[in-house]
DNA sequence: TGGTAAGTGGACGCCATCGTCCACTTGAGC
DNA sequence: GCTCAAGTGGACGATGGCGTCCACTTACCA
């Protein structure tokens, strides 16, 4: 499933097992109380000191990136087969309904989406570049081909997946996404527009995170 | 500007200031840093020490119903003002657009929306069932008259205020807030309906904060 | 102007999480 | 089997927020 056979984990065979105990029971813990539990806990529910999970995953961002990997696939998989699609209309669709399902799915995709694609690292940066890039594409060719309306903005894609993301904490995060998604996808088909809209807001998908979360303002700078 | 005269406060003079002075800070500390900020943080802001703050406001739930008192005032106004309009639909987007721009406005008012709301007290239980029920009733209304569509369901307006929560943490909240409310309105016309929604999610307003927050669930029995 | 209760600030103890360190255990190769 | 490097777990000090307690200060009233 992993394509990592040409880096052939030079893990012991028990380390390795516990590798993936941790990670199933990481997945299990963010899905049910966010990733912001604490590390401790993971290990525990892993059944491993948290010496382990330390030395496996030095940074609870990595431990996250390793265990969305395969949504993060799935999410350029998506955008791929949306450009692909010969109706622009229905790329646009599935983009918007993959991402949000993807994100509805699990607690904690949008912290993975952000940390695989970070504005420091130059390759990842260049993916979610090549991201953006491909959905301005979508936006420019559904929009041509009389379907979406014309004011639509790429930079709505980042509200949509803040709103989206907002309905994680819901009993039945799926169920509220699909519903939310419905609405949304209704309101951008062309003939959907009534009132003019207020000006696009211009945030990037590197406004997924508030701004606390990658850095920290000083408290006594604001006194 | 506040109704409170009738029962005179109290305070000696010096304390009633610097409870002015609390108020302010966290206003502010809220608004910067949101409702997580630490105690002693908005106690700095204030220029008091940690009890004063304390013995003023004995939780963080107090200080924050304070604070959006008057906000949570517009919001019951809103709905009334909504169902005094004699045109339907406009009475319905008045109300959405109201109540998402104040929650855009301050970070922290949905929290004090939920705690001037809670379902514990017989009282605030009241107005806030006041509020779902006049809010179905507009809803009812407006589907009456043709103008929303006949989908639509009084719970999507959880939905509609977790959406537009996630939208605080961004660098022009109301403006996000503003471009997604038009976007959501829009798609609640009756014209909009183009495919069949998935079915409603039968969120009550009660939903709007992760139940983490209200109740903490033990860590060890989860195992 | 003086007595007093209301008000004040910050030190303090408590607790949770973080991430490291180190003495012990174990798997893999000979 | 024996060896030893790789792996392990939990104790531990650091950090930071919470909420209380108490000795000091001050506004108000007579």
């Amino acid at each position: 499933m992993r394509e990592i056979d040409a880096k052939p984990s030079r893990l012991r065979a028990d380390a390795e097992r516990n590798r993936q105990r941790i990670i199933e029971a990481a997945r299990e813990a963010f899905t049910w109380h966010g990733v912001e539990v604490p590390m401790a806990t993971i290990a525990r529910k892993a059944g491993v000191g948290v010496a382990t999970l330390y030395r496996r995953f030095p940074t609870r961002d990595e431990l996250i990136r390793e265990i969305f990997a395969d949504q993060l696939q799935a999410c350029s998989a998506a955008l791929d087969e949306a450009l692909d699609d010969p109706d622009p209309w229905r790329g646009f669709c599935h983009v918007i309904e993959k991402v949000c399902a993807l994100q509805a799915a699990e607690r904690g995709f949008t912290e993975a989406f952000l940390n695989a694609f970070p504005d420091a690292a130059a390759d990842h940066s260049r993916r979610r570049l090549e991201g953006e890039r491909g959905f301005a594409a979508l936006v420019r060719r559904a929009q041509r081909a009389g379907a979406l309306r014309t004011d639509f903005h790429p930079s709505d894609l980042t509200v949509v997946l803040l709103a989206n993301n907002a309905l994680s904490a819901t009993p039945d995060p799926a169920a509220a996404s699909r519903r939310l998604v419905s609405y949304l996808l209704d309101s951008f088909r062309a003939d959907a527009a009534h009132t003019p809209l207020p000006p696009p807001t211009g945030l990037g998908l590197g406004h997924l995170l508030p701004a606390g979360h990658r850095a920290r303002p000083t408290q006594g700078s604001i006194e």
